[in-house]
RNA sequence: GACCCCAUCGUCUAGUGGCCUAGGACAUCAGCCUUUCACGCUGAAAACACGGGUUCGAGUCCCGUUGGGGUCGCCA
């Protein structure tokens, strides 16, 4: 059987990192099987459907690299084909035209709920002959689900699910304005694009009951299904697509890289033994749905923090720079030095987000006279000061600036000073960063370049001599 | 409320009846390395929710309790 996923989001809002891990799973599980992975757009709600929900979900797929066969599928466009499979089913006598007012179904409820009992629709409509039918009202169309027996699903995660036959109700496949629900269109597309496996959150469990019964009514082989567990918040609570802040777009904005994201999320519900740092390949290779887990994972930000400084450290300096370069050029008015590149090595190293990147090599960044931050203040004592001085003549007289030429100068002149290099290098480092920490001082000093060095620390003996130092 | 699902360190998890005095990772703490920070390394603390069975033997199987989650729309 040849395999064919798809990823089924609603278009109500941004892609959130369960819906991005659905994505994943699906789309991993259709490479690992030479199979087709479909992007499908559940827009049959055309009131809370918008475009710029699409676009969210189609950069955020993009940016996580997670690409689909063909184009985009919109349900709403095969609105024609459902309405047809409605009326089959209607002249096949596996559904039936229900003339209740939304009122009277409150009402229904509203008993059923005080009565303990489940809260269904009692299928009133069922066995009413046309006759009956109020003429100033248009029906809606409810499958003609059975009554009794049980219905089964056969999950590749949660295993064999059974649910009574009673607790589900006759559903309702076109509403009364003629469009078909999501519970058919979705049975119906499955259906017409081959999809093999369904894999989606276990929200949809129940779901799976009510689509069986749709399924078998119209005689269609069921598709095996898998329903991933929920991705909660620290706090256990659902993850709401409504908080903006787990929207995978967030993430982007925090400086998280994709790959990072894919590996945490992949990590959330599905375990390859100790493996921990799973390249996209390895996943595709080694992914499977009977190692999925059936409890619900929190979303643990220190994880994927910790991933992400990771993949940081493995990144290509160049691919970096270029991911940087456009939040660079944002906030300063001049190109940045050659001094961010030749850094990089060292930068990268001690940022966990591309962020933290950011921030850390804005010591590259600043005009002269640079701003000392209160840690650095610290260090730059009289004494320090004085022996800033003579570092000055000191670096001055290096011919050739590099970060072996400057080492050695350094550790010359902590001989001469009796100093630790420690004590140098401290001062030497909130003179010319401004702050306490930094990359190492000898690829510091060779990155800002002799004269810039100079200027520097030039500009802390002035501003100290100023404020009567 | 009814139905369904779940339950191992704080978190993500390994574990498919003996290999478990429960392993890894993140976070935490201590130390080493060291020009700071980070990396790296070493070590510490930290869990089978509870109660009953089944079995020679249970984290692993069964039942119950408790706790958490999901679903009950002319939303998806």
């Amino acid at each position: 059987m040849s395999v064919v996923t798809r990823f089924a989001p609603s278009p109500t809002g941004v892609l959130h990192i369960g819906g991005a891990r659905t994505a994943l799973f699906n789309w991993l599980f259709a490479r690992r099987n030479n199979g087709q992975f479909i992007l499908r757009i559940e827009d049959t709600d055309t009131n809370r459907s918008t475009d710029e929900a699409v676009k969210a979900i189609v950069s955020g797929l993009e940016w996580l690299n997670i690409d689909w066969d063909g184009n985009v599928v919109s349900q709403s466009s095969r609105c024609e084909r459902h309405i047809e499979v409605a009326n089959t089913l209607l002249s096949a006598d596996h559904a039936y035209r229900c003339y209740c007012s939304p009122e009277e179904l409150r009402l229904m409820r509203e008993e059923a709920r005080l009565a303990g009992r489940p809260i269904i629709y009692d299928g009133r409509w069922r066995d009413r002959p046309s006759s009956d039918a109020p003429s100033n009202v248009s029906p809606t169309i409810r499958l003609k689900a059975p009554r009794t027996g049980k219905t089964v699903i056969r999950d590749e995660v949660q295993g064999e699910v059974c649910i009574d036959n009673s607790e589900l109700d006759d559903m309702v496949l076109l509403r009364s304005n003629g469009t078909p629900t999501y519970m058919l269109a979705a049975v119906v597309d499955d259906h017409d694009m081959n999809i093999s496996h369904i894999i989606r959150g276990d929200d949809h469990l129940n779901n799976a009951a009510r689509q069986i019964q749709i399924y078998s009514a119209l005689g269609w082989p069921v598709p095996i299904y898998a329903h991933i567990p929920l991705i909660h918040g620290v706090d256990g609570a659902r993850l709401s697509k409504r908080h903006g802040a787990d929207s995978v777009e967030s993430f982007r904005h925090s400086g998280y890289l994709p790959e990072a994201v894919n590996n945490y999320l992949l990590r959330l519900g599905w375990a390859h033994g100790d493996d921990e740092i799973i390249s996209i390949q390895q996943a595709i290779n080694w992914f499977d749905l009977g190692s999925v887990g059936r409890s619900p994972a929190r979303f643990d930000i220190s994880r994927l923090m910790s991933m992400n400084a990771h993949y940081m450290r493995i990144a290509d300096d160049e691919r970096l720079y270029e991911e940087v370069l456009p939040l660079l050029t944002k906030n300063i008015d001049h190109t940045p030095p050659d001094s961010v590149k030749t850094l990089m090595p060292q930068l990268k190293e001690r940022s966990k987000t591309l962020v933290e990147l950011i921030e850390n090599m804005s010591f590259l960044l600043s005009k002269r006279p640079l701003d000392i931050d209160e840690d650095a203040q610290k260090f730059l004592s009289s004494d320090s000061l004085s022996m800033l001085e003579r570092l000055h003549s000191k670096l001055d007289s290096i011919p050739t600036w590099s970060p072996t030429s400057v080492e050695s100068a350094l550790r010359e002149f902590a001989v001469t000073e009796e100093l630790k290099l420690g004590s140098i290098a401290q001062p030497l480092r909130a003179a010319v960063t401004g702050r306490k920490i930094s990359p190492g001082i000898f690829e510091v000093l060779a990155a800002l370049g002799k004269t810039e060095t100079l200027e520097r620390l030039s500009d802390v003996a002035t501003t100290a001599t100023k404020n009567g130092n």
